[in-house]
RNA sequence: GGGAGUGUCGCAUAGCGGCAAUUGCACCUGACUGUAAAUCAGGAGACUUCGGUCUGCGCUGGUUCGAGUCCAGCCACUCCCA
């Protein structure tokens, strides 16, 4: 019997729910980014759970460099090391392939990386990123992919899909290995594969059949928004979603805005990561209710509200505009702070909204009323 | 009273005679999608029929085709000597 259980559907909008070692998941939902087991903007694991985050997400690439995934396994794993006793999903490295591409060469054995930090010459394969990720014991490991730029040429989109394949299937029976060895700490830990194609649907869907057969724990859509339009997004994912195992979570890697959450739900997706409610917070620009803020703008200067009305989130609850603005302005760390916590806040709420939604067959309105809004700027008020 | 030096965008700075003028901070605006991002980009005299036009580097004159740049006088500030 599979970890996913599908609760209710509404026209291809899925609520369910996941069980792992961890505790239980509720789907759709929003996995809280935390690249180097830490929340950027200097939020720790006992705030994130006052925040409603379910889940967070790791990074294999950043942990294996620093501090070296063998001393998270000496001090116990991720959730030991960072005090997060809910699920954690460690990516695989497979996105740094992407976004550090003038730093690697990729072969079929695996890819050669110059770190990012000091130069030095690193290989990740398959079964190294899964012995990282084992290391981690996270509650999700994923695969070890290349994830394609956008955009790229059919030929080698095709040849980079088969290589994924063989990669997946590499990481399958390193995991498999593991899993039998009496030191690994996490030996039920989970494998999603995930599925690439660049913006060709016959390729993405080709791919998807292809890995479907492997019977993992669970499915990703991975190397989208990666600078292609939204509309291409959107088709790749009507036609790629109905060839996913209906009985496995669907997770869309790296998305998105507000919007991108509710229209991807909208086709059947999962689960959700992103950097954008950490990093734009970081940067000043908030998500609400009403659509985006910039709290650096000169309009808040003496605003006296709460930076979104209908937040119940700590900050919202206790700090003005204006003074979120004044600690931009000034420098002061608590500024990226509570914008980080508003924003999660607001992702991890959306994201419940949505399952209430489904829960009562609402979902359909919720994506009518909010969908394009959220994406906006918020009328000036 | 004598001598030396300095006055350029809010502050601080750069500027061999071709300059609407450098850079930093501050300011304004925008971007950010499996995090090499507490980052990055743009704007910042006025008017414009977007080709330009006008005003502008303490003040007033002068030299020059052309002056923030050279000269003279004045004003202000700083330092040194009495």
């Amino acid at each position: 019997m599979g970890i996913y259980q599908l609760l209710k559907t509404e026209n291809k909008a899925r609520r369910g729910q996941i069980t792992t070692i961890h505790g239980i998941l509720q789907t759709p939902c929003f996995m809280n980014v935390g690249t180097s087991a830490a929340i950027k903007g200097g939020v720790s694991s006992p705030e994130l759970a006052d925040l409603k985050c379910q889940v967070e997400l790791c990074n294999t690439y950043h942990l294996h460099l620093r501090p070296g995934d063998t001393v998270i396994k000496t001090m116990g794993g991720l959730h030991k090391f960072m005090n997060w006793n809910r699920p954690i999903l460690t990516d695989s490295g497979g996105f740094q392939v992407f976004s550090l591409a003038k730093l690697r060469k990729i072969k079929e054995e695996g890819v050669y990386f110059q770190s990012h930090l000091d130069g030095s010459r690193l290989f990740i394969s398959p079964e190294v990123s899964i012995q990282i990720q084992s290391n981690l014991a996270s509650t999700i490991a994923m695969a070890f992919d290349e994830c394609v730029e956008n955009p790229a040429p059919y030929d080698y989109s095709a040849r980079s899909c088969e290589r994924t394949t063989r990669w997946l299937i590499r990481c399958k029976e390193e995991m498999q290995r593991l899993s039998q060895l009496p030191d690994t700490i996490n030996q039920k830990q989970l494998l999603f594969g995930i599925n690439q194609g660049c913006t060709f649907e016959n390729l993405r869907i080709e791919h998807m059949q292809a890995i479907r057969e492997l019977d993992l724990d669970g499915y990703a859509v991975g190397g989208l928004a990666v600078g292609e339009p939204t509309e291409e997004m959107y088709r790749i994912l009507d036609a790629v979603v109905p060839h996913m195992p209906a009985d496995k979570p669907r997770y869309l890697m790296g998305v998105g805005t507000p919007s991108n959450i509710i229209e991807a739900v909208a086709r059947g997706i999962d689960m959700f990561d992103c950097v954008m409610p950490t990093r734009n917070a970081r940067h000043g620009t908030i998500f609400t209710w009403s659509g985006i803020r910039h709290m650096k703008n000169r309009t808040y200067q003496t605003d006296p509200r709460p930076m979104d009305e209908a937040c119940q989130c700590p900050a919202c609850q206790n700090f003005s505009r204006a003074y979120v603005r004044h600690l931009f302005k000034a420098n002061e760390m608590l500024a990226g702070r509570l914008t980080v916590i508003h924003n999660l806040y607001f992702y991890n709420t959306l994201t419940e909204k949505i399952r209430e939604a489904i829960d009562h067959a609402e979902f359909q309105a919720f994506r009518a009323e909010y969908s394009e809004k959220l994406s906006k700027k918020a009328p000036d008020d």
